[in-house]
DNA sequence: GCTCCTGTTCGAACCGGTTCGACTTCATGA
DNA sequence: TCATGAAGTCGAACCGGTTCGAACAGGAGC
């Protein structure tokens, strides 16, 4: 059941039926409503290989995100489920690559044309996967910015806006000296933009608002923020409040806060980024800026498609802000 | 850059490059290394449509998973994970389809042979996505199995084993009256296999250790687990314990407890199936049985390349069981 | 010296679409 | 009546690989 086949069963040519179905040129009607009967009877559909070969366009996206052996966090899901569902919604595939700093499975997708565009994840301020992108001239969306972000195109929250927010709303509580409980020391080594801007709203705001703070790194797991709040406590004890950016050291932060005898929000306050469903499901909920992933996976998939249309387009960004939730876990600073 | 211009260069014609790369047919030492040269130089990477549409065979496989409207757990996530990065030690790539009941993104991949074997999450114990790649002839492999297995091939969770050993672990501690905390309305209403067949699990060695049991639905957010607490103490108030197979539920869960006053394990045991981030993410930490989400895709991926190389091989399928991890939301039943 | 075999290479056909140029037909306007 | 053009269709070339059959060379065996 190939084009051959059909044009044979219709009594027609070959490119007849490619212009029936593509209406790239005028096809009569009754000669059309033939092709398309034959089409419903064998049930035909255009080989996807073939088409992208002859027309150039795979009409698949690739999505770039990193590999396994660092962990996945909610946002991430959310988010390559966004963007599948708009892909399919402009009748685009979304081919999945893990790709770490071996980028062997990247240039893969790329030179091998296997996708007309790349959405790449977890952007670095400097990524060479970026530098070889504009190289090639390929069609890419990042989520998140490197640090010269002009010239290429991206959607990104806010991060900087975002952690400088909770700031203002701690000190306004009456905090006075917050802990800021940053990604993995891996990711932030490797220039993790999210992990740098979050730091530099944070740190700009609270110089601002003349507070105490202290920086850690955390891994992304539970135990790992159980134990980095015994250090908190330990290093800097009138420590009152917490602005995370790890959502998956959350459940293991309130934990360490309840062995500390410490209660959320009237002893101690938290908040900072995260999905929402990770804010709410710990107690007291958290207060916190929700991450958008959804609105963020359809915005990548618009503005890639939109270069892959018109290549010479100039470069368009998104900066995402997102109201802070005010849930349950931040409160007035304690009496000292 | 295509192979022709490698040929030329090489001073040789086009099949003999193809063969050199194929390793297809003997290629003189001498001339596979002028062409490596030529490549080299060159950066030449044959194009994926092509040999595709020329070999019938496209070097990915589909990964089928639900529509964003239901909500994504961990689990997935983390299998989709393991699922992309096996592949791509296979040199295949992976292309996720959102797909729901209108199964226009599957007959897509299917018939426009986008891919050449498709893995197909959230099973239903009948599912007419089944039925549908069996007429095909199409290869695939499911997460979960339906009603009859035999003819499929699968890798499952042993569900009904699972929820029965958590019973079985309660009805030892004393507890008499035990709650089963199920997938939502949606996903059971629709046949949802480890949903099913985690409640036979649970009833059978319910009834065979005496215990009296209630089971609910639960919708995946934390709001409606905290809702259901209330709801189970009103309708059971005797319940000492609850098994859940609802992760995204599970922070609800325990914010229900805290609510009614019952203290984790002291008052109220908890246990269950779910990834172990969210079990670790939890106070008192859940004792439950972890599902092997990464072990699960790789093998997906193993079966499913096997049957793509040999497509008359039996059906073959993958029982998981998992053991219990001990951690601190089990304890003795309250004195009553 | 001649045949046969093996190793190596080439040309052509093919995979299943798209697209370009050219050829009919037929209606329109001068 | 005849040039003009638009609508509709066809054949051929092309996209970039793979693969089959045949050709050709050189060495072994007779």
């Amino acid at each position: 059941m190939n084009i051959t086949e059909v044009a044979r069963r219709a009594g027609v040519s070959r490119s007849t039926v490619s212009y029936a179905l593509s209406g790239n040129r005028p096809v009569s009607d009754t000669t059309r409503a033939r092709i398309q009967s034959v089409i419903d009877e064998l049930g035909y559909r255009p080989n996807a290989s073939a088409r992208a070969l002859a027309n150039g366009r795979t009409r698949s996206l690739g999505l770039v995100f990193p590999p396994a052996s660092s962990h996945y966090t909610d946002m991430q899901l959310e988010f390559i489920g966004s963007v599948a569902e708009a892909a399919a919604a402009a009748e685009h595939d979304v081919l999945l690559s893990a790709s770490g700093d071996g980028d062997r499975a990247l240039s893969r997708l790329v030179e091998e044309r296997r996708v007309d565009g790349v959405i790449m994840m977890e952007i670095r301020l400097h990524d060479e996967r970026v530098d070889y992108l504009l190289d090639a001239g390929f069609p890419f969306v990042t989520i998140g910015r490197i640090a010269d972000p002009e010239r290429t195109r991206w959607v990104d929250l806010d991060h900087s806006a975002l952690t400088a927010a909770c700031v203002r709303q701690l000190a306004g509580l009456g905090h006075r000296t917050i802990a800021f409980v940053n990604r993995s020391e891996r990711l932030v080594r490797a220039g993790y933009e999210s992990a740098h801007r979050g730091l530099d709203g944070f740190e700009c705001a609270a110089q601002e608002h003349g507070v105490v703070t202290r920086a850690y790194r955390c891994d992304d797991d539970a135990a790992a923020g159980e134990a980095l709040i015994e250090r908190i406590l330990a290093e800097q004890p009138r420590t009152t409040a917490i602005v995370t950016v790890n959502e998956a050291a959350l459940g293991g932060l309130y934990r360490g806060l309840a062995k500390a005898g410490l209660s959320v929000p009237r002893d101690f306050s938290i908040t900072g980024i995260a999905a929402s469903r990770w804010a709410e499901a710990v107690t007291p909920q958290l207060t916190a800026a929700d991450v958008p992933a959804h609105r963020m996976g359809l915005l990548a998939v618009d503005l890639l498609l939109e270069l892959i249309e018109n290549p010479d387009s100039p470069p368009r960004h998104v900066l995402l802000d997102q109201p802070v939730s005010l849930r349950a876990s931040a409160g007035a600073a304690p009496a000292r």
